[in-house]
DNA sequence: CAGTGAGGTCTACGGTCGTAGACATAGCGG
DNA sequence: CCGCTATGTCTACGACCGTAGACCTCACTG
């Protein structure tokens, strides 16, 4: 809208401290997302937002700080699963066959947790940046008895399948087609969603 | 027994190709467990196992090799799941809970595919030691409709209470207790182990 | 148009990595 | 007791890593 604010389109982009700030901070989000956070280089970070390894330390002071706003950047917009209490399990089930399908790569917080969780600091981030994020929300949407703990236990399911059938790609899971997923995976997420197991 | 065989117990090993060759492997199964095929080092598995580094390059050709014939010494004598078909389900879920209880860190090969997959090529070597080993394995023992993917998808699930509870370290998850747990999982893992959902 | 500060780059350091080739040594066969 | 081979070590190379400090340069202000 405003003409003022445009971006050149063309690699060079404006001295805009902002702009350039937001394009190192999604640059490391798709970086560690891809490779984790030991096998992203700050150099590559900075390479892909046309801009050298050291604007990266000055603007987020450290790989590690970097790391810890691509967490929040990369886990802050996602609705694990979905509102309506009613179909929660349904929707939950069928929304993650679709993304983990084999086509559908998106940049999705489970890969950046599940191929960065090596590094013990970066595990400790991943820690606090889940209970920060998905953590809460989605404890309160579950009812019952260990809500928390079910809670948690939904997402370790979640990042399962997101390992086995994306990043080790064992072959039944990862050729399986979505329909039969999603009907598999309702059945085993009903116990940690719908009904409190008494 | 015989007394030709025996280890000096205090750090030096006489000259033995096997001995030292073995002591490197078990080395290197403990370090990529501990810190994952990008953050164990050839000279770190050396010196855990009392050797310079060139040896490991030297008996394994390389650390790539070396992480093969790892990823088959921690696959290979693990039952993932009991052996009795009719307690299966309480039993892998009494058994997962256990093995992931706080103080036990016995060297789990799910904490090993966990913090190596995010290499790509470790990641191809981890689904070819999967399937060679607990695959096949476990889709016999299942019975019924796609018994491959619900075996992938029993792993899967696996894999994620690992990564939860033991790697991220989830509070509410890390901290339950087995017995809880225990009963959860169980009415988790049913829909994939018991009867087939039709 | 000149100066000034923000925005960005250059060069470099210390460290670790995997690995290659030359060298040392222990221990058994003769 | 001697020598030979398996067993293991030493030194080093090239590459990459995260990061620090000095330097440049653009764009706006007066």
């Amino acid at each position: 809208m405003s003409e003022d604010t445009q971006e050149p389109g063309d690699g060079s982009r404006r001295r805009d401290a902002g702009a350039t700030r937001e394009a190192i901070l999604l640059s490391a989000v798709e970086a560690f997302t891809r490779a984790g956070y030991d096998g992203a280089g700050v150099r590559e970070v900075a390479g892909n937002a046309g801009v050298t390894a050291m604007l990266v330390n000055r603007y987020f002071g450290s790989k590690e700080h970097l790391f810890v706003e691509a967490v929040d950047r990369s886990f802050a917009p996602r609705t694990v699963v979905g509102d309506d209490p009613d179909a929660l399990t349904e929707q939950t089930a069928i929304s993650l066959a679709a993304r983990t399908a084999p086509d559908a790569d998106d940049l999705d917080p489970f890969l950046l947790m599940l191929r960065s969780a090596a590094n013990p600091r970066a595990a400790e981030i991943i820690r606090a940046g889940v209970g920060r994020h998905v953590g809460r929300h989605l404890t309160d949407l579950l009812s019952g008895p260990d809500a928390a703990a079910r809670a948690e236990l939904l997402l370790s399911l979640i990042a399962g399948v997101w390992l086995m059938r994306k990043v080790v790609a064992t072959p039944a899971l990862a050729g399986m087609d979505q329909d039969s997923l999603a009907r598999l995976l309702t059945d085993v997420m009903r116990p940690l969603i719908d009904p409190p197991p008494a």
